[in-house]
DNA sequence: GACCAGGCACATC
DNA sequence: GATGTGCATGGT
């Protein structure tokens, strides 16, 4: 094992010790689990829970009745996730596109290769990198790891990686290193987003971080990292 | 009132 | 290719 998986290892034992298993992905069935994916965009997730019931109870938790919904009632209903206008026209590019191939069939759309899934996910616009890797992660439950804000921010802290990594890096680095196990890098990333949101934000919060030990080598007694 | 949240596309340089 | 900007609601 080498430098970095043990560290990494580590990294994942501390937070998961700290939050517990995470449970990931809040939702129910594939197709929210996509729609979520899209309207988490830049975006707190209590407020995408809301779209996402207005979407079920207005009936349109399925990928025909996603179709077939008027632009307007679609945004009118997302509104509480934000971005509605811009969002609204994602969820009907993915909708129009899984459509296309599959019709009503979101399990046939998932259910490929992930490097297929992936090229034609990010072929839709509105669905860049990290929205393509949630939905093969968390709907099609396949190995490909998710790198978010709270990923790089952490990482980048810790010294594990630089300014100049960009998204497919960072996620080379995960991937390379980590055994191939969907249900690891699943809580894996949640657990980042954990440790994010309680110690990791733009002005970091050290207190009582479960990554502490990890900044022993970066010398700065002040931060934890 | 300011800051932040589980990004992405597009324009500009 | 790097950088800046628009998109928008709701919690802290």
């Amino acid at each position: 094992m080498s430098l970095t998986s043990r560290t990494l290892m580590e990294m994942y034992e501390a937070m998961r010790e700290r939050f517990g298993h995470q449970g990931w992905w809040p939702g129910d069935g594939k197709l929210e689990v996509c729609v979520g994916a899209i309207l988490t965009q830049n975006t707190n997730w209590r407020n995408v829970e809301r779209a996402i019931a207005n979407l079920r109870d207005g009936g349109l938790m399925s990928v025909s009745a996603l179709h077939a919904a008027e632009p307007e009632r679609l945004a009118k209903l997302i509104c509480p996730a934000g971005y509605f206008r811009v969002k609204a026209k994602r969820l009907k590019n993915f909708i129009a596109h899984v459509l296309d191939s599959f019709g009503d069939d979101i399990d046939g759309f998932l259910d490929r290769p992930v490097s297929t899934l992936r090229e034609e996910l990010l072929s839709v616009s509105g669905i860049g990198p990290e929205t393509a890797d949630s939905i093969i992660l968390y709907a099609a439950g396949k190995c490909t790891f998710v790198v978010d804000t709270y990923t790089c921010r952490v990482m980048m802290r810790h010294g594990l990686v630089g300014p100049e990594d960009g998204y497919e890096q960072v996620k080379e680095l995960f991937e390379s290193s980590l055994p191939e196990d969907p249900e690891l890098w699943n809580d894996f990333h949640a657990q980042f987003v954990a440790v994010g949101k309680h110690y990791c934000r733009p002005k970091p919060k050290c207190d009582g971080c479960p990554l502490e030990p990890f900044d022993h080598d970066t010398g700065d007694e002040e931060d934890c990292w």
